[in-house]
DNA sequence: GAGTGGTCTAGACCACTCT
DNA sequence: GAGTGGTCTAGACCACTCA
């Protein structure tokens, strides 16, 4: 085989998986030898092959070598786009409203949730977005008003709290969840929809180091599917 | 700043997005620029924005270079595990029992779902997956006998279908959607829950090259909360 | 046309971990 | 101790795309 790039090396190793050429659980030949084979420099083959293992269907460990994973974990990867650019994507006209915008001192339940400190301020914020003036989905928000202040001055009218935080909160970690769960009289009502059906759930919390940002739980009516490919 | 890794390189540049020294939209330093700055290969530059562009946060360009993103798409990669694995990771003790195997002809529905042939037949499965004994997940699942007739021979006495074709045939291509659904009878009378409830679906269609090969839904109960990190 | 990122090479040293 | 992957370097050419 004539010099190669690491997207053939990809292919034709995947393809050796697949084929079962190489056996769940056999070790490959070293980057070395795969070098020599496919006559290019090492490093080339260490990029294929680091690719692939990042999509978990090999393990690479230091002197054990190279093995075909046994269980591969199957990775969803997940884009979670700003609502209204997920809208537009969708050819739908994007509005939303604003429910509730209220400061408030966090419940202990919030606080242990957020680990808030006694006594710290929140802005709960509830929003509904449409798509085609539909009822879309349905945000719940609190933030932490001891690291984002700065929210009290907007007023979301323009921009929803959702885009608002993405631009200008930058954040170091977030902890997300999906659920279903039976929507309640507030879901129903905000929805549009009856007591009881079956919302799918993101929930989200997100940190700026060791300080709570937001949580957020963002309520889909039923008959959304968040979809990806393996 | 002396010798640095593309590890180092990474957490630099995150820490100057994300306090705001590069705005978000604002184009950065070249790679032949940073090369000098941190006084390093430009490979190494190379792979450090390149990682940091997967994660979302960059935008890079031929000629145009490479900016922050302002949209950054927050990426949640979800790992899919075997059931049994996940169980058994949360300290339960697997058990499964299949409640239907039956072959059959695939309905239009079906045909048109996972793309066969009038008369095409299919493997149809239905099997609880217990965590301690209680029941943790429902499985409903097609496979297509034309393309895995293998699986006639096994009973899944010992091994779940889930488990069997994870190891035994390779896929090129994965569709999967999540969504909420409300209990049917027979979702309730497998779970042992009430008609109604919401459950977390995961539907999964995967492929090889064009020819499908399993369509599964799996219906989780009330409660269940598939987590990750951003 | 020119500047940027994309990729490859050949060689080197290091870090881990198996035996 | 030894073999493997992990990473870095310096230089090179290519491909894309902006102006």
């Amino acid at each position: 085989m004539s010099r190669s790039s690491y997207r053939d090396i990809q292919d034709e190793v995947s393809r050796r998986i697949q084929e079962r050429i190489w056996q769940p659980g056999e070790i490959i030949p070293s980057e070395v030898e795969l070098a020599k084979e496919f006559d290019c420099a090492r490093v080339t083959i260490n990029r294929a092959l680091r690719a692939l293992a990042e999509t978990g269907v090999l393990d690479r460990k230091r002197k054990a070598g190279t093995r075909v994973s046994l269980n591969p974990v199957r990775k969803a990867t997940l884009e979670i786009p700003v609502v209204r650019l997920e809208i537009e994507a969708r050819g739908g006209e994007y509005r939303h409203g604003v429910l509730q915008s209220e400061r408030v001192v966090a419940s202990p339940t919030l606080r242990a949730r957020m680990d808030l400190e006694d006594g710290t301020e929140v802005l709960h914020l509830r929003c509904l977005h449409l798509s085609d003036g539909q009822p879309y989905l349905y945000e719940d928000r609190w933030v932490n008003l001891a690291t984002v202040p700065e929210i009290l001055t907007e007023s979301f009218e323009k921009i929803s709290a959702n885009e608002w935080l993405v631009q200008n909160t930058p954040f170091t970690r977030g902890d997300i969840a999906f659920l279903s769960q039976e929507a309640d009289a507030d879901d129903a009502e905000a929805l549009g929809i009856n007591k009881g059906a079956a919302l799918f759930i993101i929930e989200r919390l997100t940190w700026h180091l060791d300080r709570a940002i937001t949580l957020v739980r963002l309520a889909y009516p039923p008959g959304y599917r968040m979809t990806t490919q393996i």
